[in-house]
DNA sequence: CCATATCACTTCATTTTTTGAAGTGACAAG
DNA sequence: CTTGTCACTTCAAAAAATGAAGTGATATGG
């Protein structure tokens, strides 16, 4: 399986790792709410070669994560700005930069502040109940899986297991033309 | 440059995008969320290479974001488990799990819930400001970067633009030995 | 005019990483 | 003593990434 086939499972999570869950592409995600718009934008702030910049741009793009805006004709040039889809990532890199900031090694504090236009104090992230509006976290709630998701979970572990139980019986019963073993091959 | 090495810049995004922001790393994490503690889970769950899943394992044991816990003496077994640091990425699993119930293309819904034990709701991504508990989104802050976080990307356009021009004045002044280039090759 | 610069890429040989299939070894259960 | 479980390792072949160079349209300054 392609890292990028991971997007085929039948989990919420999943599907957002097989579109934005690759180091590249969430380095220009970054760029991109830090403001940056430009091709040499990102190979400057991201440092990852042009052919890999045009790659990650374009599947952004295909996704429709990001959309391409003309700023000029001639010479034909573009910029990329986030889309609506691409601007719901917001949550996504103020999760990253939370645990950037918390874990990163800062010692002299955060790089970086984030301040709140409508009452002009630095925030940072607070995650609360949708509900109630108390803080969560990892252990306040329960994950609770659909049948989709739960029965996709038990098929590929029983799969696991058949692919497991075939090979032990092949080498058993071992039939010609296979790989010689480590052992046969030092014989 | 490694997509490994983006952890060396100063910011906290980046930093994090260092340890984490990788598709299989990711994959496991979400695992051990949803509870998947043993290697042949992630095998199962994850689908990728055992040998991939070793080598994250034992980096983000290196990280400090998992550890191993020995459930059997002989034969000698061991689980993973979220260390602090580790639990600590629970806002990045809640964004992405938000982004892709929103984005991921599921007709009849989200395919699993977050159930608040305290209040017993399901409950979904809710940020909030720090400060005065209104919701935030990408619109309502501004980033502030400190002195380190905006040097070092000054810094890192202006060795790009060093680089092209060093690079257009070879062009001009061609020395030998070079690659030759297209139009010479056809010639 | 013409050298220089900007911007957004492309090309390519070499390295590195990943895949997929098979193998290994310790042990447990029937 | 046969079958199965679990946690890996080995390896060749395929795919992806790196790093350096090249391209082409156009602007800008002298």
């Amino acid at each position: 399986m392609r890292s990028t086939d991971v997007g085929e499972l039948t989990c919420p999570v999943a599907r957002a790792i097989g579109d934005v869950g690759d180091p590249w592409t969430l380095m220009i995600v970054r760029e991109l709410f830090l403001g940056s718009h430009r091709f040499d934008q990102f190979e400057a702030q991201v440092r990852a070669s042009p052919i890999l910049i045009t790659a990650r741009l374009r599947a952004l793009e295909a996704n429709g994560i990001i959309a391409k805006r003309s700023y000029s004709a001639r010479p034909l040039r573009h910029e990329y700005h986030l889309t609506e889809k691409g601007l719901d990532l917001w949550p996504l890199m103020v999760a990253l930069k939370h645990w950037g900031d918390r874990w990163g090694g800062f010692k002299a504090g955060p790089p970086a502040a984030m301040r709140h236009k409508a009452c002009g104090h630095v925030t940072a992230l607070n995650l609360v109940c949708d509900c109630c509006g108390q803080p969560i976290s990892a252990r306040d709630v329960v994950i609770e899986q659909g049948r989709l998701m739960s029965g996709e979970r038990d098929a590929l572990m029983a799969e696991k297991r058949a692919r497991d139980g075939a090979k032990a019986r092949q080498r058993r019963r071992p039939a010609a033309g296979r790989r010689p073993s480590k052992s046969e091959r030092l014989a």
